[in-house]
DNA sequence: TATGAATGAGTTTTCATTCAT
DNA sequence: TATGAATGAAAACTCATTCAT
């Protein structure tokens, strides 16, 4: 979880920042789960209740519902970046995307919907991050193919797209979700399917 | 569009019926379109304005938010039903399966999200649906199995499961949505992925 | 029940209007029913399945809210003025008043709040037989006090409020009512105190 | 008005409830003149306006319309029970009782229909007020006929039941009302009508 | 600064009234 | 002429957002 601390320039503010900067912690968290479990929409009131706080405190921390949305994305995306970056260090080229790529299937599990309405707005810094990461994959993804591990008849776009894969798992039958296995089947055809030569 | 008329024996009916007819097609495919487009919260007022209908035609034909989501999730079963039978009747059990599994994933990518409040409710009508299907399903994708041209390391459930692979393309990236040639390309890698030896 | 059989000049009207008339018939007796049970704001859909007939039917013979309750009323008025014409025909002056007073509580008590808006509303037709009916009760109110059998301190409007002594019973304590008894009680109380000498 | 001020304990309660308090008066009282304007079906938003606040504060403090007209009816009673305790401590039997009386006729007449619903519903508070009053009155009229200054030819129930006699003034005939005079003469009749040796 | 009561726009829902059949 | 489906205005209700405490 990491908190948006702007920079390091607040060693006087006053003592309460403390407890405010526990709320804000607490909110954030709150986000992310009250995001994963009832989606993009879920009402300031259900992420109040979720952080134990009452909805002004979630208002005052962010006025704008896209303010809080691109905390939530930019919270993700750090970590993906961190996974990212790890993934560029790999020696095998092959392990690192698959490292990469099954971060970002996870992720996008948890997290289906989040930054639809982000492409707008979100604000420079998660454009930022954004491209960042992009940028990352893009070299990854490139990476293998370029060491033929990675099937080249795929831009890295479509590579990307196939994130969605486990996002809403047989929705429109109503399989009930079986989230440990059902990853890893899924994950596991997808990279075969993926794999150079597959 | 497969309207709910239920039986070919009513020459003699009420005359009333004629106009009733066409407005009940009109609806559903109205909350088809709507909750292609808006989700699954579309307001009933939307559906009626998409319909071009008064709300009131809408909530005499479902007075129930489920039975018209309910309307909506048989309409599509509907169609994978018949898409279904066509797979089995299918001479090469790999075509027949690779014709059922592109039918759901684009099914699922337009109707994201849908039927997962149906589980409960929805109706034993819809349950009837699903059940059937289902069993279509596994019958299609165990004979490509025992034909060995499809992996056999999945359950049948594992492969409906990535059914949901486009349904959400690149969500957390914000990755601009290229229907076309996207739902290609992911289809490749995952039959792919899927095909036995693969 | 008397329905509003206009004039005597349809003898070559079209025979389905034998059918008609019965249907403005069980309309009107709905009408008083439902009024009776539900109170003013009766639905026209109350009152067409009370009658047996479609919404449409009730409203071709009544356009308007204010026709329907004005024919009720009518209704009403009609079997009081008979009653006051009874009363008067009376040789005892104050067996003919509490002939009257009796008839005016029971008809009051079955139509609470009927009227209220036909004041301004409801037709000439209504209003003359309003007019007629008061001129009815004050001439038997009046014989009654010049004979010496009814206090004379009250003006004959004040009897009449009386009238509605057994509209709402104990409402206010949600008192089960007891028609049989009640009425008759009542009614004792209100002749005792009405009487000349009470 | 007797607003539902739990107890007189809270000195150290929250400071919000301030508002919160005078408003939940004000919404009580401007129920009680919105439901004896417009009787019983008013819309909440009428008595939002009346009460100068946001429907949405009628629905927090009330959420289902029988805990308003219950809060209403409660309101009523307790008025009722102070009146009727008051009618018990008079020495004189018979001013006792002409005191609850005309309390009850008079607050009936302003509060016509309502109840009627909350036989069912309006909760175990208002029960158990309806159970005191009723007791109260009982005695109160108990001791007026022991005393030999009521009539004993009735029930309790039936002096009760004159209670409504001006609820609805000569409704059927449409005369005007005249509150003034009205009650005043119409409480003479009855009072008299009431009195032993009537 | 945190709180949650208040607000009112927007949605859902009902139902009086019209009108095609 | 009778019917009841369709209509849409108005009522009921929710909930994102503000703001007094």
């Amino acid at each position: 979880m990491h908190t948006d601390q702007p920079a390091a320039a607040q060693e006087t503010a006053t003592p309460l920042r403390v407890d405010a900067q526990r709320n804000a912690a607490r909110v954030l968290a709150a986000a992310r789960r009250a995001v994963a479990h009832h989606g993009l929409d879920v009402s300031y009131h259900e992420i109040a209740r979720e952080a134990g706080v009452g909805v002004g405190t979630v208002y005052r921390r962010y006025p704008e519902r896209d303010q809080l949305m691109a905390a939530v994305l930019g919270d993700v995306l750090t970590e993906l970046i961190d996974t990212a970056n790890q993934a560029l260090d790999s020696d095998d080229a092959w392990e690192g995307f698959s490292l990469l790529f099954t971060g970002l299937v996870l992720r996008t599990a948890q997290n289906t919907g989040l930054s639809g309405s982000l492409d707008q707005h979100g604000g420079p810094a998660v454009a930022e991050q954004r491209r960042q990461l992009l940028d990352l994959v893009r070299k990854v993804i490139e990476r293998a193919q370029s060491h033929g591990r990675l099937r080249r008849d795929l831009a890295w776009q479509d590579v990307l797209r196939l994130t969605g894969a486990v996002a809403v798992q047989g929705c429109v039958l109503g399989l009930e979700a079986d989230p440990a296995r059902g990853h890893q089947s899924v994950l596991t055809v997808l990279l075969d399917g993926l794999r150079a030569g597959g």
